[in-house]
DNA sequence: GATGAATGAGCATTCATTCAT
DNA sequence: CATGAATGAATGCTCATTCAT
């Protein structure tokens, strides 16, 4: 009842779409699961170009056969959990401005991006190491930025903080820059693990961040850095 | 650093087949720099991980096992390509900052950076392409952009501007986030060509870039955009 | 010839789980009865070397661990497709042969053959297709072509033609070379699909070969087309 | 110099036509030769179902991946081979008609082609084995039957014939069936190595052959077999 | 110095079949 | 009896690199 699927695939015509099966049991779906988390941690540990199907399904506890039943193949696999990566981040580092406290709550929100950067770190490393050779990937980081960048264009327009805003910075242009500094920021301290970069305080990366960001783009000279 | 060995092996007299020595005729040097080219051009094209050895050799117009005359291995050209770039970017974008019209002067550097790199793109692609999974790549880069911020940082320290910085910024800090808004800016405008990125005008970059980074760590507020 | 194990296997009370037994109950008749239905039919739309065994099962309305029990492997349901096939086939096309109105009777018992082998063509492609590698089948098909020239031999030698056909021709191979000519031709028409063949009427195509045939046996002469 | 080939391989979008270099020396000649022969060897030995690119490169004395180097892959070497063998038997069996004699040199020519058929009788099974799964096989096979069909039936309609042929036969359709007769005779020969068949002697199936196709389409009667 | 032939290790993928539940 | 998860053995193919000539 669960198979008739298994023709439809065949059908050279039709096919391509096909993820290979929705597991029907939770035991399917536990395996499933498991099969990405393996797959995640063995990014982490070697670099996606050192990681095998082989080894995934290894460390899922399964043959490289039983990988196939989930996914088509290691690529599959791979554009799945980036989906999810940039789904959850969009909405992980949600955080309301506070526009009596800009600094504080910039400075919150850029410290949930790097806490969720840092804990998934093989997969933004993944994003970055096949961006250049696989289009789909590259799209779905694109897209993740740029839902990003709005976001944060879309925060620095809005009314009470327009008037603080300087006007001759195109505020797109802006945010784009900003949103690379943090992300290329991310990047070198938890993928590259440059040990000079990871050397630094957190939460002090993080506020120095903030603040760059604001007082790049304020009207009103330099934003006060509040702590303390 | 990682070189010793080419060194060794030049030495003719001992090793007969000797591979890969630094060529000491002319032509063996000319030989050499094509090589290097067509791999730059061929990356270019395809990007590095569509390339093989056997088409580099055959843009170069030589047949595969020449190849080995004049790199040991694919790996070498690599590394040697590498390093050639980060040599000649920091020698390419060294521009006198004119304290007195400081956005000018680092938008000049800025956008000689974004030439440099539009030119080798492909060199920068591979950088960000390898570094995680090669080590000697990785420090090549980490050493590279060490320079870089150190240069900025410097920069920024220097007497002239020392009092216009404001103080509760970490300058190292601060020259690293502004460095990573550059490079990572450039990436996405070059090297994954995002569309809506390329479409800015570059000349508005650069200045919108300079800009920002000096508003964000000058003491004075914000810094004049002297465009008329 | 090669079914004692499926016999033995059946007495229940030997082995438990005895796989593949000849289903007692009329549902688990029915049900094999539905898979091999179902592996003629998508034989047919793909061919042989396309179908598996998920697939069949599926179409069956099975899950594919279902088809092991109704059959040990894949090949016993091949095997039992290609038996059932020889098998009717000899009976469908016997037709009495009508001495006066040979080429009538001929060609009636040819488009017979005609219509069977159009209804299986998938089954007939099979046979060929797994004759060279599996000697099982091949045995099968020899046999059903034995069988089927001997038929031919027998009703020509039969008293009231003997005297019509000619004595310099050994009628064994006469018959087979005729058997040859039918079976051939209904697989270029029916299973390669060859459109000239195709566009050619089957009626004509059925006297044509009567024709033929009676021709070139018969002490006689040519013999004539009734056809009006 | 015989290497730029390199290039345009890897251009995706190119490609897809690039039958593998031409080997450029003797020895790779020598060795192309070796792989086709060691093929159609074993093709014969154990059929092509049986047979994987690791078996044809051992045979030939290399490694499997030398094998790539004069074929693409495995159905290109098989497409190569059975494009020589149809040129060839076309070639071959060429005979000319003495119309004063016709079952003679009917039966001199259905001689040669089972001369043939013999000496390549893997090839042929190839033939029939992957028509039905493989289209350009088929085409292959189709266009060969076709050319000897046309070649039958053009022999036969020239003027000294004409006359003896019976009219109310079509006379493509007399040759596709002909043709058939010979085709599939010498398929259970020499593939099937049908036992009951291989018994008869070759000779005098050529001549009934020969006698049963003249008989079977001439208008005059019986033709006489002029063995004494 | 160059050619082009050959090597050989690696990896992905497919499916018939088995088995725990 | 059925499910669907898992096995595991095959095999095709790619390329960097080596080597005889």
């Amino acid at each position: 009842m669960t198979q008739p699927r298994a023709e439809g695939q065949t059908d050279a015509t039709t096919v391509a779409a096909a993820p290979a099966a929705r597991p029907a049991t939770p035991k399917g779906r536990d395996t499933r699961a498991r099969i990405m988390a393996a797959a995640e941690s063995l990014f982490a540990e070697r670099g996606y170009a050192n990681v095998r199907v082989a080894d995934i399904a290894g460390r899922a506890g399964l043959t490289t056969g039983a990988f196939y039943r989930y996914f088509t193949d290691r690529h599959e696999l791979t554009l799945e959990l980036l989906r999810d990566l940039t789904v959850e981040i969009f909405e992980f580092i949600r955080v309301p401005l506070d526009a009596d406290n800009l600094v504080d709550s910039v400075t919150e929100s850029t410290q949930k991006y790097f806490d969720f950067y840092e804990r998934h770190r093989a997969l933004f490393g993944v994003l970055v190491e096949l961006a250049q050779s696989d289009t789909e990937i590259a799209e779905i980081w694109t897209a993740s930025r740029r839902a990003f960048y709005s976001r944060i264009s879309g925060a620095l327009s809005r009314a009470s903080l327009a008037s603080r805003i300087r006007s001759d910075v195109n505020l797109n242009l802006a945010a784009e820059m900003l949103g690379s500094m943090t992300e290329f920021y991310a990047f070198q301290r938890f993928v590259l693990r440059d040990p000079d970069i990871a050397a630094q305080p957190l939460a002090e990366a993080s506020r120095t961040l903030a603040t760059i960001w604001l007082s790049g783009i304020s009207a009103g000279g330099p934003v006060a850095d509040s702590t303390p």
